[in-house]
RNA sequence: GGGCGGUUAGCUCAGCGGUAGAGCACUUCGUUGACAUCGAAGGGGUCACAAGUUCGAACCUUGUACCGCCCACCA
């Protein structure tokens, strides 16, 4: 016998034991014996392997372990491809703070491999959690198969790749600027980096200070270090020829001017047209720099002169491109000035060097207000970049790196999309997609980190690269350039981790083998990720699978929203908002979460977010078991919205499963018991017919639902189903069937329920597999024992069974019943008082139906007399449904005035919306233009209306005689 | 500055041309042999605003307001 009460704890672990156990997830377990069946594949966006569950890997999991179960069900060869990512910065980062935090010596002092042995150690060490969190998810992954972004297989891809495109000229080297990060102190690409707003406050203006000149830079000063950003500075950079004559150039970042080598204005800019090509004295330095025209600079804009810091500024750079302007490096790779012989040649003067840039910034602004050269201080709102992992400003840096030809991969990836080989879900995505890529910038893919895919590229005496697969490869091509055997040395540099998370979809299928799994499973099937990632890493796939693969690597890319709170806030750790998965799925205490929340948080932030925790979870969080987790996210996945996560909505989630665990307790203690040639098509009762018929629709919708992606919708049409109709409806008007002593009927019932109820479990074993699970195996007490797992057993095919004339009936029962009960309500009848109705004038049929289904309706609506009478009694309340009307006699018990103004309210509702019928049809160009199956609908509406006015009519003058 | 979403019941959200829906919350009643993690009955909405298109608009168009996101740039 099933337990009283459902307990997900106590069943998930078992459940995933016999999946593993069982091998059902594997790739090709599904194919059929010819080896002929579709093939579904999904490549799981690969998590961090150092990181642990977070509820946007339980949606994102959620949702491709719905379509993996699904299709599997449906016959398909199912291979979901697990497997986690190395995560470049983020992991060295991690085991850097860990070294950091240890006391232990720097990675740079331990040196690379040294410090590469911590790393894969820590990988040993958490590298298994974040994957058996996805298991606990119920993650119907082929596990067997589980990759890692640099297995030996994998980085054999990366090195043909980089080679591959390396030769086709798609990969080169190039000193520019790039996004430097001065904390990690390595390049980052465009999309990491994020610009973060800064508001400055200060006000100031030499004009106003007459003595601008003096020690008074004090109060200036720590202003200045209470608002340290977002002020726009004017400086004074006088002519050579004439000091007393000067340009006015604005800044936010005065540090730079250190590397100026000329200001530009407009070529047709009338203020300056006659200093063109003169020369300005750079202040604190000496430098002379000329001034230049260039229509980069905006008459508009600050003074219409721009000072030009090739070497720290991506538009200077163009523009001294353009005027021919030196470049000069004032930085460090810490962002500090340069010092020793760097600075010597860049004539820095000696009192900034050194200095961070910050400080260095300070400096300046000071010297040039002593100088009386600060013109003015301007509060303003720019938007300075910042690294996103490292969360400091970032800064255009001259170096070489590593670049791809993004535009030329690009091309082959727009055409795909655009000529609907891949597809966005929802389509507006692909827009975003387009935008990107018509507009994409070389790939900057080097980073000066250790841990990743070294880029294999060696280096000769001179200078010289050899790209090569390996060192003796690079080697050969060394010995035929210098025609001798020289010593190499081999680019430090790794690759962006997205380089090789771009190849994922064939890398992990086996490339550069050509591996069946890779014959078989590309292109996948369909993509399920978030739209943060869609530049990342969906056009990068793209752009990579079209160029290697001569194919897409998915045909559908189903975006999903972002989890939030329930109040619609990000989830973030300072925020103190983290729902964690497994915490919903096994309870926490209110201590633990506590902990959990504030754990690294200062202290004015600890007891904000413990305050805010005791409000919200004065008991912690109860232990909610996955399906109800899944059924969640499941439920709240609606297209292009994000999921609003609330603690009230899970736990009506997990209800519904005991919902289902109990209903199943009911078909149990019923000896509703599986027939294997049970026929759905022939059954007798009008009740089984009608169920039969509700199965049908609803796995039909539930489909529809899942094949469109329409995860919200399935999930409610699955729900709706099994809670008001099967529950609600079907187990109740079964029981006196159940409990009579009518053999065949009783028989037939019980296998239909079995029935229905096994393809309940099926069309919600995608949401719920845990619980359905448990239950398939449950219901065999009595029953042959069930060969499959739910798991692997077939999904419900279309029968096309629908019997209109059942459903008619039972909607007739389930309308008297809700009328009926609906009246005792409203005239305060006690409930548990059995009560007589009369059907008043009912035709034979009418008597029929009444007579098949008397049991039914006493029992449910509690009469306890339903009689046939030509008239109702004079004191009774009056019910319609249909053509069918119900008088309940109370002579002494009914209150006249409820019942009169119960018949009040239902005529006057009737009545407006009879007006709105008569409204419609009245109006001829309703009649002649709409649709003629509204016109009708609407006429139709009008007759029954009009029908049920005259009975509620009659109904209220017998009241009043 | 450019683009994309959103604004519907107290809350969170579906619906996207033809009788305004769900879950939670709320009110009243109920220990009837599956389930109180439940059942029954109810209350609650000029679908942000304005103008248009249409026989008909929550739904289509345009505009406005507010909220959110993405991209680019601002010396």
């Amino acid at each position: 016998m099933l337990d009283k009460t459902y307990q997900p704890a106590a069943i998930e672990p078992r459940i995933s034991a016999a999946w593993d156990d069982s091998g059902a997830f594997k790739a090709g377990a599904g194919t059929s014996p010819d080896g002929q069946s579709d093939t579904y594949c999904i490549v799981i966006p690969p998590p961090n392997v150092t990181g642990s569950l977070h509820m946007g890997h339980a949606l994102n999991n959620t949702l491709q372990d719905i379509l993996c179960r699904f299709e599997r069900m449906r016959g398909k060869d199912v291979l979901w491809q697990p497997g986690t990512d190395h995560a470049g910065i983020a992991t060295q980062m991690v085991v850097e703070r860990q070294m950091m935090e240890r006391g232990e010596p720097d990675r740079r002092t331990i040196g690379r491999d040294a410090f590469l042995e911590k790393v894969w150690a820590w990988k040993a060490e958490s590298g298994g959690t974040i994957v058996n969190q996805l298991k606990r998810l119920g993650a119907s992954c082929d596990w067997s198969r589980e990759r890692f972004t640099m297995d030996e297989g994998l980085s054999q891809a990366v090195l043909k790749v980089f080679v591959q495109l390396h030769k086709d000229g798609l990969i080169y080297k190039d000193k520019r600027l790039v996004n430097w990060d001065p904390k990690f102190q390595t390049a980052i690409s465009d999309l990491e980096v994020v610009q973060v707003d800064a508001k400055g406050k200060i006000d100031w203006s030499a004009d106003d200070d007459e003595d601008a000149t003096g020690p008074e830079f004090a109060s200036l000063e720590k202003a200045l270090a209470r608002s340290p950003g977002g002020q726009m500075y004017h400086f004074r950079y006088p002519l050579s020829q004439d000091g007393s004559r000067h340009i006015v150039v604005a800044t936010t970042r005065p540090e730079t001017m250190l590397g100026d080598t000329g200001v530009a204005v407009h070529p047709e800019d009338e203020r300056y047209t006659t200093l063109v090509g003169k020369m300005l004295k750079l202040p604190l330095v000496g430098r002379e720099i000329p001034i230049v025209a260039d229509e980069y600079s905006d008459p508009e804009k600050g003074t219409g002169a721009v000072k030009i810091t090739p070497a720290h500024d991506f538009n200077d750079f163009e523009v001294g491109k353009r005027c021919n302007l030196a470049r000069i490096n004032i930085f460090d790779e810490h962002a500090a000035i340069i010092d020793g012989e760097e600075a010597d040649e860049s004539d820095i003067p000696a009192a900034y060097r050194g200095l961070d840039r910050f400080k260095a910034r300070l400096a300046i602004i000071k010297d040039m207000y002593e100088a009386g050269l600060l013109a003015k201080i301007e509060p303003t709102t720019h938007q300075v970049p910042h690294g996103d992992r490292s969360s400091v400003a970032i800064e255009p840096f001259l170096t070489d790196q590593w670049y791809v030809n993004a535009a030329e991969l690009a091309k082959p990836a727009l055409a795909a999309v655009r000529g609907g080989s891949t597809r966005f879900v929802p389509d507006r995505f692909a827009n975003d997609y387009y935008r990107w890529l018509d507009n994409i910038q070389p790939w900057c893919i080097s980073r000066q980190l250790w841990w990743g895919h070294q880029i294999p590229a060696w280096y000769g005496p001179d200078g010289e690269v050899f790209v090569a697969h390996d060192e003796a490869e690079a080697a050969e091509l060394a010995n035929a350039h210098y025609g001798k055997q020289v010593d190499l040395s081999r680019d430090p540099d790794v690759l962006d981790t997205w380089f090789s998370s771009a190849l994922w979809p064939f890398s992990t299928l086996g490339w550069p083998e050509e591996t069946p799994e890779l014959a078989r499973y590309y292109p996948t099937s369909a993509l399920i990720t978030g739209f943060d990632i869609i530049f990342f890493w969906v056009a990068r796939m793209m752009m990579m699978g079209m160029h290697f693969q001569k194919d897409v690597p998915f045909k559908d890319v189903y975006i999903h929203g972002l989890v939030r709170d329930a109040h619609g806030n990000k989830m973030s750790k300072s925020r103190g908002n983290v729902l964690d998965p497994l915490d919903i799925i096994d309870g926490v205490t209110l201590e633990d979460l506590v902990a959990k929340r504030t754990a690294g948080l200062d202290k004015e932030r600890t007891n904000r977010v413990a305050k805010e925790v005791k409000r919200e979870f004065p008991e912690g969080i109860k232990p909610y078991g996955t399906d109800a987790l899944r059924f969640t996210m499941a439920s709240m996945a609606a297209q292009g919205s994000d999921v609003k996560l609330s603690i009230d909505r899970i736990e009506g989630y997990r209800n519904f499963a005991t919902k289902l665990w109990n209903a199943s307790r009911f078909a149990e203690m019923n000896e509703c018991v599986r027939q294997t040639d049970f026929d759905p098509a022939s059954v007798n009762e009008t009740i089984n017919k009608w169920i039969v018929g509700e199965t049908e629709r609803a796995a039909t919708a539930v489909t529809a639902g899942i094949e469109a992606y329409k995860f919200n919708d399935a999930a409610g049409d699955a729900y709706e189903f099994v809670w008001d109709v099967f529950c609600d409806w079907y187990i109740e008007l079964i029981k006196p069937i159940l409990n009579s002593d009518e053999e065949s009927a009783k028989s037939e019932t019980r296998a239909c329920v079995a029935w229905v109820l096994d393809q309940v479990l099926k069309l919600l074993h995608p949401f719920m597999p845990f619980i359905t699970e448990e239950l398939w195996a449950h219901m065999v007490e009595y029953g042959e024992k069930r060969q499959k797992m739910l798991a692997v057993s077939r999904w419900p095919q279309p029968t096309g069974l629908q019997a209109p004339d059942a459903d008619a009936e039972i909607k007739w029962v389930i309308d008297v019943i809700s009328e009926v009960r609906s009246v005792r309500s409203e005239m305060n009848i006690p409930a548990g008082a059995k009560i007589p109705v009369h059907l008043i004038g009912a035709d034979r049929s009418i008597k029929d139906r009444a007579n098949r289904h008397e049991d039914t309706m006493s029992r449910l609506a509690r009469l306890d007399d339903i009689r046939f009478e030509d008239t109702a009694p004079r004191a009774s309340a009056i019910i319609i449904v249909g053509e069918t009307t119900i008088a309940i006699p109370l002579e002494g018990v009914i209150d006249m005035d409820a019942e009169r103004a119960r018949l009040k309210k239902e005529i006057s509702e009737a009545e407006s919306d009879l007006a709105k019928m008569d409204a419609k049809l009245a109006n001829p160009k309703f009649v002649e233009k709409a649709n003629p199956a509204a016109v009708e609908e609407t006429r139709e509406r009008k007759a029954e209306l009009e029908g049920l006015m005259a009975k509620l009519s009659a109904a209220m003058a017998r009241l009043d005689t």
